[in-house]
DNA sequence: CATGAATGAGTTTTCATTCAT
DNA sequence: GATGAATGAAAACTCATTCAT
């Protein structure tokens, strides 16, 4: 123990405990947030989130041990969301027929990117690349449920492809910002074009 | 630097003359580049960039001011051989159904996004002031003219629609590093897709 | 690769190769040295320890990636140096008996701990063990060959023994600062003690 | 902290008057006390601490005003136990050689060291006015008072410089942790030396 | 007395950039 | 053109200490 040195930053990101704890951290994960998807991940520094919480830098040492802890705690909030949502919506599209599912998917995806945008701007950051995997898999299978419910059923493995291909679509007209007729457009186009091949 | 923020980042502040010049620099946008594909753009130090290329890290500004710089002039050359290769494209699409064009760009798209891994690596970098709209404005115009000969022609305004949606298309089996037959699978869909959206 | 962080500091700790670099060196163990004995290794910042090298902060950690390494660093050197020195001592000291070579003992190690305060600072800190244990060992080592080769032969295990004890019996009059008069007869006192000890 | 510098600690700003009070008090000394021993002063927080003393940081406080204040409770502590040993053994000595004395002290210091490692790690801190000075200063006084009882009477000053190095001498068998059979030798070694030297 | 969330000054460390050779 | 030692502003992170409850 003597030579530990304890590499690990503050041995001590306890969640809080206290009511006001917890409003203190969703203000600094919104803050934190905000900004990385304002500047992105490295651009921004701990001590504009503090501040823009309206916190001391200690204050925010206090809950998140480092600045890529901050990340993942926010992606792993906004993955359990995203998680949650997908499991009610298996529950309502039981027996539809793979469009409408996508349809369906499309509405949750689209709500859920735009009220959580810090979650694409988190998700390709380098490093971690396990816990990463891993959430991107388990959404992956979550979605590959879903189309595997269809009626009638897809061949065999395109639930699979279309978990990793429809969450890709979403994201592509919510990267046009200020461009608002053609994002809907885009949008539309997308839609349209999913629910063709899932028809055809 | 903090007097520096306003220098706009031209690139090759002097382009080299000799032979040897123009190796150096192959070099060090080489070098710059795997790396920015490796670690991301502000994880890759100038240092480390000079040291791959076997060049010292003031060789490295002699040619490139500042990394902006030096970014910004791997993203023109690659935006320029793409430009190119879409020009050469659209000499050989013209009076093809939007469904073969769409076919065509596929391969060049594909062929290209692999071949210059960086272009995807600097093309969404946050703080995106200017320039790199300016790069993708063009590009989306290349890719709308290519539809817009399209025989019969497109619907109005998809040509433009089509021209967001279709390189962002390609990337997604990209991403797909070491799941090889997924990300076959998922090309071979997305190609499927998107013929049966034009031809319908 | 993409995860490695490369969780140690500045990749590049190089040994100085010109001149100038190794004057450099110098000063800020020099530098750092000072300040180690005058305020302790913890209160010594890397600030301060460039500043009275009248380098910049950078330039220290150019050959010194952390303070630990800075202090080991000054360690090892000292080291090496006490190390020769006894290695010289052995060789005049080859047939005396004890007493005698515990009297040039004694006359080595107080040189040498004055000339080198920061060995005694250092030595006892806390942190990476296994390196610091090596180098007792090896010192002890040295210091019981000195003692083995004494004529007549010491009892078994002595030369051990006294290997652990005289550098520590060195301490205690250059711990007396300010005090000379005290200083110089305990040292007579210690000096006295030993030789006694070894006729007896 | 910055302007609190000058504030003289004075220790136990409430000396506690209750019961529970002063149990709390004891388990937070002897909580810091093992841990400047294990990991030094400078590397020990205040918040561990309180934590292993099953308290909180705000408690630890409430008794201690710094922790250079805590660092002197429990050092003022100790030396007062050593003195109280002292004393008793002064009683014990009266009239006895001086080698008698020392035999006695060595078995008196041995048992306190090993009982109050804390006493040594404190002793030597750096940045050391005033207060410690004194401390030394006393046990000197004390140690020196028992030699100067010693029948027949040592040589002038020999006292005083037996005060100095005797204390230092116990500390080296103590500091050889983990062997055993090398520091019970170093210890028989020592006590023959000093017994040789106060007979001859 | 007791608590533990909050503070922020102070440290270590990084890295784009400069410039004397 | 080429070098690489040197710079220092800026960022991450720590921890003794305070104070509202």
């Amino acid at each position: 123990m003597a030579s530990e040195k304890a590499r690990a930053p503050t041995a001590n990101p306890r969640a809080p405990q206290q009511k006001r704890g917890r409003e203190r951290v969703a203000a600094l994960t919104a803050s934190a947030s905000a900004l990385f998807v304002e500047k992105g991940f490295e651009a921004t520094t701990m001590t504009e989130i503090a501040a823009r919480a309206g916190a001391a830098i200690g204050t925010l040492y206090l809950f998140f041990p480092t600045k890529e802890a901050l990340a993942q705690a926010i992606l792993a909030e906004n993955a359990e969301d995203l998680s949650a949502r997908l499991d009610v919506l298996r529950e309502r599209t039981g027996g539809l027929n793979a469009a409408a599912i996508a349809d369906a998917l499309f509405g949750v995806l689209g709500d859920f990117l735009t009220t959580h945008a810090a979650y694409s701007a988190l998700l390709d950051l380098p490093g971690d690349e396990g816990w990463r995997r891993k959430m991107r898999a388990h959404r992956r299978g979550q979605i590959a449920a879903l189309f595997a419910q269809a009626e009638p059923p897809l061949p065999a493995g395109q639930a699979e492809r279309l978990a990793v291909i429809v969450p890709q679509l979403m994201r592509i007209p919510l990267a046009l910002v200020g461009e608002k007729r053609l994002r809907d457009g885009v949008l539309e186009e997308l839609r349209l074009m999913l629910a063709r091949h899932l028809e055809g």
